[in-house]
DNA sequence: ACCTTTTGACCTACG
DNA sequence: TCGTAGGTCAAAAGG
């Protein structure tokens, strides 16, 4: 693995920022009994910390060129976030989650200093204004061409190009961001999501940036190639025999990758998942990995929010958080035998018979 | 009146 | 050299 200096940065920023994220929704949850507001705040912030993942998991994954994972991914990581973009790089690894970026025609002497996908291409803390827009050959939507606000004021030269995705239409849309030259203007940057003087607006929280479906799809190849997300879970029927009636979550509908936000130590998946449990990480400082083995379909079933290692208890993480989605629909389970001597700590299903319902 | 965005024309790199 | 397509300019439009 060849992490460049910026990627170890990027990638230690979204673990930070998911380490400080699990510690807000932690001590939301103890703040019992949570109010409706307060549950649609923890569950905001499961969903970012699953993000937060599945972005660190294609920032790795992307450089584990050896593991087999990448080769049956579509290579998304290539363009999630790029420090440092090799142009010479074929246009089959200008991928993301299914979705194709045609081959770049080579521009003009613009030097690129950065690519990335988000689904808020202005929130990142600079002040831009918008000089142009192209529509761009088989692209379905125009490129949009920005350059900095003081690019006459103070000569800074950095410029930024906008794409919203093709394959984003349907889903909250993800746009690249291409970045060229670096900002000479001193410009103090101003807060993510924060309007700026140019109108840009974010409407979302910075890292709120992938719906469930998005996230689903991306971490099903992350994990294991699995087929892109599963339909909306309002399109599912019947619900699960393991659905607890007393639902915390008040029989809100989850979404396919909602994650259970138990305190104790039965974990309650939500719908349209029966129940999970898992033990508490706080006995074991392992990973969890678990596999199904009686499913058609192998697939290792990931801790949405657990997984740290024993340095992190200081947060006092009690519960390993499974997503819950139809690709990680367990039948039966068993922990992976590893090499090394790490024990490893063991999901317990507590409905592994039920049928899950049936995705197409 | 000022500022930003839109949009069509023009410029230029590339095949 | 020419056609194509991406990038930029600048007038017009809009807030």
């Amino acid at each position: 693995m060849a992490f460049g200096q910026e990627a170890i940065e990027q990638l230690s920023q979204e673990l930070v920022g998911g380490y400080n994220l699990n510690a807000r929704l932690l001590a939301l949850l103890r703040r019992s009994p949570l109010d409706g507001r307060g549950q649609e705040r923890a569950a905001a912030m499961s969903q970012e910390l699953s993000r937060v993942f599945m972005v660190s998991l294609f920032m790795l994954s992307s450089r584990e060129s050896s593991r087999p994972v990448v080769d049956r991914m579509a290579s998304p990581a290539a363009t999630i976030t790029e420090g440092s973009i090799d142009e010479r790089a074929p246009a089959k690894d200008m991928r993301i989650c299914g979705g194709e970026v045609a081959p770049p025609r080579k521009g003009r002497e613009n030097e690129v200093t950065k690519k990335e996908i988000t689904a808020s291409p202005h929130s990142d803390g600079y002040q831009w204004r918008k000089y142009g827009q192209k529509n761009i050959h088989k692209r379905k939507f125009a490129r949009s061409y920005y350059k900095c606000m003081f690019s006459h004021d103070r000569g800074c030269r950095a410029k930024k190009t906008v794409q919203q995705h093709d394959s984003s239409s349907g889903h909250r849309p993800m746009f690249q961001i291409t970045y060229m030259h670096e900002h000479k203007c001193q410009q103090q940057t101003v807060p993510p999501g924060e309007a700026t003087r140019s109108g840009h607006f974010d409407p979302q929280p910075q890292h709120a940036e992938l719906d469930d479906d998005t996230m689903a799809s991306c971490l099903a190849m992350v994990i294991g190639g699995a087929a892109p997300a599963a339909p909306s879970s309002s399109s599912l029927s019947p619900p699960p025999v393991g659905a607890s009636p007393s639902d915390p979550d008040g029989g809100r509908t989850p979404s396919p990758l909602d994650v259970s936000t138990g305190l104790d130590t039965g974990i309650s998946c939500g719908l349209p998942c029966a129940p999970v449990k898992a033990p508490s990480s706080s006995s074991s400082s392992s990973l969890l990995l678990v596999e199904a083995i009686s499913s058609s379909d192998r697939a290792v079933y990931l801790p949405a929010g657990g997984g740290l290692s024993p340095s992190t208890d200081a947060i006092a993480m009690d519960d390993t958080y499974f997503p819950c989605s139809p690709l990680f629909s367990p039948v039966a389970a068993r922990s992976i035998s590893r090499s090394d001597d790490e024990p490893m700590a063991v999901a317990g299903f507590t409905d592994t018979t039920s049928a899950w319902p049936h995705y197409s």
